[in-house]
DNA sequence: CAACAGATTAACCGCTTGGTCAGTTGTCTG
DNA sequence: CAGACAACTGACCAAGCGGTTAATCTGTTG
């Protein structure tokens, strides 16, 4: 077993940790180039190496994208499973855990994502990632369902609802500048503040305008507080 | 100057019809695969021709991906200048725009549309297609403004509220299925009644479940007819 | 029918791509 | 220091790409 020497001195930690950088780097590249319009020199030559250089971590391009994929849906389900530990109305449960995609998304680390190409896998890699995301939506249509139930949210079909909702949220890839004068973590809550009100019952008298505004909303968020948020009358 | 003969016999209608089919059938492609994923070659083959066929109709893969860019916003600056010759509230003329949109996208067709990978065009066709791009979105934002002037949306950041729908409507090409059991038209009115509901200052107390309630409000659509619409009291 | 023009083709070209490999480097181990 | 081993390189390869060309096919016209 390799294990045991693998495990011993310093368990190639250098290893985990470039393999990491080449995986954020690929993605940064396949969503602006997309799959097909990235070579694997081109990512090299950001990173400072040899396109051979690139096979000591990853066995193919298609694997690149692969593990990119992966790590994406990581990110979707661990919102869910947040979301799932933690109390509330349909309606918050969902809402917190498209803020925390979102957030993830456009974090600075870039987020892996690509969510684009996925027929370029091979077919066991697709099943496998898609199979993964039908989890993730499955479980946003759930809340959907939930908050029906409870009442925070209006009738309607939660398939669609989502289908709506992830592509609002997705697109921000598309339009997103980490420059400009709303941060990520803005943008997040401005969207999903909106996305919410499509589906609330009982929906806000007003949205943010401002980037500012949602720091002194936004920041005092960590969860708690006296629940008294404007409503419709 | 040429358009004399040209003007003449059969202006070569079948070379018009022709190219459109290409544009179509490419279209199609790059939306499947990718820009950079998609070669002249496949697209030859579904068309029963040989590669070096298409060169009559197009006279580069780029050129190719351009007409396609170009056909897309023509439909939607469309659909923005019918809205703006509607009268009606912002929130009204902002929606109406998005269902033609969103109609036309997944229309039977299948719509040219490809929104992705622009920068696989030289700067030039880059700068004209972003340049119309900018006063489709300009419109709708417009449209926002006006809304929240008159009180029919509620006050929000125009320029975010645009990107959110968008994303919402241009990522229906990812899940949309023409055999599924919701027409193109269907998804294009349930997808707006839930989007005019995030910014409506008067949010209906309910959404469409059922693909069916649709035609009930919706198929009397067909333009012309006696001209006795049906109107909501 | 002869002449012509546009549509279409097979064969071909130069180039880039993903991927391989033999060999060099650098670093830690005994 | 000797060996070992992973990281890394430059040169290389077959395959597929977008695009060109000379020749052929097809149909219309005088």
């Amino acid at each position: 077993m390799a294990a045991w020497k693998d495990a011993v001195p310093v368990p190639s930690a250098q290893f985990d940790r470039k393999r990491e950088v080449l995986l954020r780097e690929a993605a940064a590249s396949f969503n602006r180039r997309g799959y097909h319009g990235t070579s694997l020199t081109e990512i090299a030559k950001k990173l400072g190496v040899s396109k051979a250089a690139l096979y000591t971590y990853v066995p193919s391009k298609e694997d690149l994208l692969y593990y990119c994929h992966a790590a994406a849906m990581d990110s979707a389900i661990e919102s869910l499973h947040k979301a799932q530990a933690t109390p509330g109305t349909g309606l918050q449960r969902l809402t917190l855990t498209l803020r925390h995609y979102l957030e993830m998304m456009l974090g600075q680390e870039g987020g892996y994502v690509v969510l684009l190409e996925e027929n370029a896998m091979k077919p066991a890699h697709v099943r496998a990632i898609v199979k993964r995301r039908d989890q993730f939506e499955q479980g946003l249509r759930e809340f959907v369902v939930e908050g029906i139930a409870d009442g925070s949210i209006v009738r309607c079909d939660p398939k669609l609802a989502i289908f709506m909702m992830l592509g609002a949220l997705n697109w921000s890839r598309k339009w997103y500048r980490p420059n400009g004068s709303w941060s990520g973590a803005q943008i997040a809550h401005a969207l999903t503040e909106m996305l919410e009100r499509s589906l609330s019952s009982t929906p806000a008298a007003a949205l943010l305008e401002d980037p500012a505004a949602v720091e002194a909303a936004e920041e005092v968020e960590p969860e708690a507080l006296p629940k008294t948020r404007r409503r419709l009358a």
